[in-house]
DNA sequence: TTTAGGG
DNA sequence: CCCTAAA
């Protein structure tokens, strides 16, 4: 039996996802029943109509099945998607955009203390926590990494998704409409940590929230990102946010803040090979970011070709970073020889972008790597392959240097570091399998459980991606002392968090900040915490106060701070007597002492 | 080990 | 970031 599966709609029909879902789920059966199982792109016309695709852009898949017996079995309920969900991630990423809310709206500064204490106290509020505790844990369970294609979350009222009490009247937004082309390379060089020459507006504030997005794990709660701005899920209709996507890339980090679920790494345990050539269906189906993107970016418009290269940069390290991890994950069953070819295996053209998948052979088993049509990227990394023989008894030590080659490229690890979670195995389409026929609401309810379940994956999915030693090469000095290679830019996400640190935890404690608010950033160390304080307390006392005429911040170079987080950095410092004397006179009396003192009730 | 501060 | 004194 065949069963098909709308994969994309054209552009024009994009909007109309709500109704590709439908009729897709009438033409498609719940359960595979036999191989092989076949993908086919069907376009919706305008009206709707289902329209199949032509015959070149179907793709054949040998045993879909397969992923049921190995990926998905783990899982009690095979049909069950299991998401990974951050709760500490979410908590903090939104408690950064309260306070973002609070920085450029001082009138709404009024962040109820107690609240903010609240959560400090229960430490880890739970997502939907009457479902987590489900399947997986009584399966043996393993952590399904799986990204609930964005319509299903669209589709559906995002609201339920969102249990945290705590955000529920949050309105809050990072506008980045209101940013200036350069501004707005500012933000994202401070976001990715790199920079960019795109011109396009659009494309940076989608870009910009999507960083954030992931960065801040604003996409577990109740935020999506529309218009430019992040706003409060349930205020939004879910299937019409030009930018709805984003928010909702699941969370990829779990309680502890730390990168987790590493799906191959126990499918490869059980079944090495054959997962590893399933991969190659997992990427044409597309659960990863590659896939959403190209979604969201459909969504918008169709890309540009600027656009797909600078995506394309960073899709390319997600690639990178997804094979590293299933070289990780297999290296362990020894499964990976040393050598390894790169061969391009097939062109998918999908919805208007071409991807170019090429086969990564490692050890015999096909890795298909999606990647965008580059040249430049066509020739595998020298570093990467080089450090594959580097050391071929531990597959473990190559990965780990892999990654730091990655991170050589000058690639910050925002993000990328919570993403680097490998999330092909549960697809798209998987879930589409899933929820096939099912009303919205109970496919929303299916959701939340698949993100409840996320919850309980952490244990299993404890990757420690982010080796617990730094990934940052070390290079010995002349004075015979060793120093870390590479600076890790301070990304604007690292930074709210830091601050949001500061602000609960004081500035001072510096090991708590680090244990509490950057479980999941192992390279910044307690005293990088204080440096950087250092660092942004010196900013916000020296560019705030005189409002010189001039844009304060100049082509300095360095991380551009957004004026809202120097002005809070500033405020706390204020209230935290850390001010310059000379510099504590003006402006800040009023607000700030208010906030003091309803610090010191909410603590009282 | 953690903080604080100078380099 | 690094180094180190001090706690």
């Amino acid at each position: 039996m065949e069963t098909e599966v709308g994969v994309e709609g054209n552009d024009e029909a994009k909007h109309k996802e709500c109704g590709i879902r439908k009729s897709s789920s009438s033409l498609s059966s719940p359960k595979q029943i036999s191989d092989p199982v076949v993908y086919k792109l069907v376009r919706v016309e305008g009206d709707g109509r289902l329209v199949p695709a032509t015959d070149d852009e179907l793709v054949e898949v040998e045993s879909l099945r397969i992923d049921d017996r190995c990926g998905m079995h783990v899982v009690a309920d095979p049909g069950q998607t299991v998401g990974c969900i951050s709760n500490e991630g979410s908590s903090s990423g939104m408690a950064q955009l309260k306070r973002l809310e609070g920085w450029s709206q001082p009138e709404n500064k009024k962040v109820d203390p107690d609240k903010l204490n609240g959560r400090l106290e229960e430490p880890v509020p739970l997502l939907a926590p009457s479902l987590s505790e489900s399947h997986l844990n009584q399966s043996g369970s393993v952590g399904e990494c799986s990204h609930p294609p964005d319509e299903l979350v669209a589709g559906g009222s995002p609201s339920s998704v969102t249990t945290k009490p705590d955000f529920s009247r949050l309105k809050g937004e990072i506008c980045l409409d209101n940013l200036s082309i350069k501004e707005l390379h500012e933000t994202f060089k401070a976001t990715f940590g790199r920079e960019t020459t795109v011109k396009d507006k659009q494309w940076l504030k989608r870009r910009i929230s999507m960083g954030l997005t992931n960065s801040c794990d604003v996409s577990t709660t109740s935020f999506i990102i529309k218009d430019n701005k992040f706003v409060k899920k349930g205020n939004e209709e879910g299937c019409n946010g030009m930018y709805g996507s984003f928010a909702k890339d699941p969370p990829i980090v779990n309680q502890k803040g730390l990168p987790t679920c590493h799906v191959g790494q126990l499918d490869y345990h059980k079944v090495p090979e054959r997962r590893l050539e399933n991969h190659n269906l997992d990427d044409n189906s597309g659960s990863d970011d590659h896939q959403k993107e190209q979604r969201a970016a459909k969504r918008v418009r169709k890309p540009t070709k600027r656009y797909i290269e600078e995506l394309s940069e960073v899709e390319s390290k997600e690639s990178n970073e997804r094979l590293l991890n299933l070289a990780k994950d297999s290296g362990h069953d020894g499964l990976i020889s040393p050598k390894s070819h790169v061969r391009l295996v097939r062109n998918v053209s999908s919805g208007g972008r071409t991807v170019i998948t090429r086969l990564d052979s490692l050890g015999g088993s096909g890795i298909q790597v999606p990647c965008v049509s580059r040249v430049r990227r066509s020739r595998p990394r020298k570093n990467f392959m080089a450090l594959l023989k580097f050391n071929p008894s531990s597959m473990g030590m190559a990965a780990a240097l892999v990654e730091k080659a990655l991170d050589d490229h000058g690639f910050p690890p925002d993000d990328g570091n919570e993403n680097r979670v490998l999330k092909a195995s549960s697809t798209p389409e998987h879930v589409h399998h899933q929820f096939v026929g099912v009303p919205e609401k109970d496919k929303q309810f299916s959701v939340m459980s698949a993100v409840g379940l996320g919850n309980n994956t952490d244990l299993k999915c404890m990757n420690s991606n982010e080796d617990s030693d730094d990934n940052a090469v070390t290079v010995p000095t002349s004075k015979g002392g060793i120093r870390r290679k590479h600076h890790r830019a301070w990304t604007l996400s690292e930074v709210m968090k830091l601050v949001e640190g500061v602000s609960r935890y004081g500035a001072g404690r510096w090991s708590e900040i680090k244990r509490l608010a950057f479980a999941s950033y192992s390279y910044r160390t307690s005293v990088d915490l204080k440096d950087k304080w250092r660092n942004l307390l010196k900013a916000s006392f020296a560019q705030t106060p005189p409002d010189t005429g001039m844009n304060s911040r100049k082509n300095t170079g360095a991380m551009p701070i957004p004026t809202p987080i120097l002005l809070k950095v500033r405020e706390l410092a204020e209230m935290q007597a850390q001010v310059p004397p000379n510099l504590s006179s003006t402006k800040v009396a009023g607000s700030a002492r208010k906030i003091v003192h309803e610090k010191q009730t909410g603590f009282l």
